[in-house]
RNA sequence: GUGGCCAUGGUGAAGCGGUUAACACUUACGACUGUGACUCGUACAUUCGAGGGUUCGAUCCCCUCUGGCCACCCCA
């Protein structure tokens, strides 16, 4: 038996390379016009740092970090999530120092051990933002408004956003407290999950599937009537400004989210095309990150998206690009002319095929057809002879003569 | 970690106890002696994920293993 990839990790095979090509550049772009750099950071990590980030106590990191001993019997964790790290080379490279404000975008793989199903794998890729020092909510609006702009110009007006305020350290715990009660009150209506969490995740309740927790939680207190007044005044603010710029957003009062920094704004970019897997971007306000991490007390608010989400909502065929000219050449003096031709035309610029076996000219022509190449130049002897060559446009059919000459021809193939 | 479904060629698949293991796509060559697409022809699985069992006989039934998909938990 053939070795295999290891459970969860994919190939990106040549023929979705090309979209993920475009939603890359597509972020890159995007994120270009709103100001953001990118910042490339390891995809290992000591393993305290996701500990201290994340949480202790969260999922991510209790069951599903890859973490190992190295030689050095050093304990480090293949990341799980991007902020984490971005904000540990934010802190140790003392970006704050150089510009109050700091906007950083990243792209790469990270990895959980989960139990692989549709748009979840256990190494996926994440492309994400961070904004450092502004609290003010023209940054949450800005960000979500980018994001948005990000969907948008992918052709994606599906995913709608949703958002919600977790309050902060100020108000969240007597909400939590709030709910414990009501939760309490209604226990042996919940599904076994739900009774397990109250103590650990209590607001996880509302976001339950089950139907009667659904029924039971449906007059359950909500975060956004328990913020105090400045987180109030926050998230206020926050939807003012997305509606000046006509910002598409839903609140959605029973969004959670799973990571213990997130404050005040949290968002999600939901779909409904992807079975279980709704979200394809999440993010939030972390006002308490980086301080918690030892750096200075900074705020913070950034998102990631799942490339391979994202992905699945694009289509393949729509990406793919095909070489401007086949070279057909009949005869061995003919095939080293193609040869020599085609080099010139790529070191030229032109993206160039053509058959390297002596083929028939069928089999050639069959080729340049399926490769969906612009034009093919037929060459034989007589046009070695004569130095010139049909050309032929290969959607139409239609067909003339030119030189045969790189020069000539690279010019005419970008007319 | 838990549950459900599934495993036949390069691909999508039919077959469900005895078949030349259908059909379609892809690929290769040809019909068209130097012009693709459409059409037509020819070729392409000694073998049905692996191991064991039942049977005169197993792709088909049973068991074990492995792998995949989807769902739960959780999450991008």
């Amino acid at each position: 038996m053939a070795i295999t990839a290891i459970k969860g990790f994919n190939d990106i095979l040549p023929s979705e390379i090309e979209k993920w090509q475009h939603i890359e550049k597509t972020a890159r772009d995007v994120f270009g016009c709103y100001g953001f750099s990118e910042i490339r950071v390891p995809i290992m990590e000591k393993t305290e740092l996701f500990c201290r980030s994340i949480g202790d106590a969260t999922d991510i990191v209790e069951k599903e970090m890859y973490t190992f001993t190295d030689k050095g019997d050093n304990r480090v964790t293949l990341r799980p999530e991007g902020t984490a790290g971005v904000m540990r080379a934010f802190i140790e490279h003392k970006l704050y120092a150089a510009d109050p404000v700091s906007k950083l975008f990243y792209m790469g793989p990270m990895f959980r051990y989960e139990r692989p199903q549709k748009g979840r794998y256990r190494q996926f890729h994440q492309i994400g933002a961070e904004v450092t020092g502004v609290s003010d909510p023209k940054v949450d609006a800005q960000t979500l408004t980018m994001l948005s702009h990000f969907f948008s110009e992918l052709g994606l007006d599906e995913p709608s956003l949703e958002i919600n305020s977790l309050g902060c350290p100020e108000c969240r715990p007597a909400y939590r407290e709030i709910l414990k009660d009501f939760l309490r009150q209604k226990l042996d209506t919940l599904c076994e999950d739900c009774q397990r969490r109250l103590d650990t995740n209590p607001l996880r309740a509302l976001d339950c599937k089950v139907e009667k927790c659904k029924v039971a939680t449906a007059d359950a207190p909500a975060m956004l009537e328990h913020l105090c007044t400045a987180c109030d005044t926050h998230f206020t603010e926050t939807r003012s400004y997305l509606d000046l710029v006509s910002t598409g957003y839903r609140i959605n009062s029973r969004m959670v989210r799973g990571l213990d920094y997130y404050t005040r704004t949290t968002f999600e970019m939901i779909t409904g095309l992807l079975g279980s897997q709704s979200a394809v971007a999440a993010g939030g306000r972390y006002d308490g990150l980086i301080s918690d991490l030892g750096g200075p007390s900074v705020p913070g608010i950034g998102f990631a998206m799942g490339v391979e989400r994202i992905a699945l909502l694009l289509d393949n065929a729509k990406f793919q690009t095909s070489p401007a000219l086949f070279i057909v050449a009949l005869g061995e003096e003919a095939q080293k002319r193609a040869f020599c031709l085609s080099t010139e035309l790529q070191r030229a610029g032109v993206s160039v095929e053509f058959d390297y076996e002596g083929k028939s000219m069928k089999s050639q022509m069959r080729r340049a057809d399926k490769l969906s190449c612009g034009y093919t130049l037929i060459i034989g002897e007589s046009e070695l002879a004569s130095g010139v060559a049909p050309l032929k446009e290969m959607k139409t059919g239609n067909q003339f003569v030119i030189a045969l000459d790189s020069k000539t021809i690279a010019q005419e193939l970008k007319s």
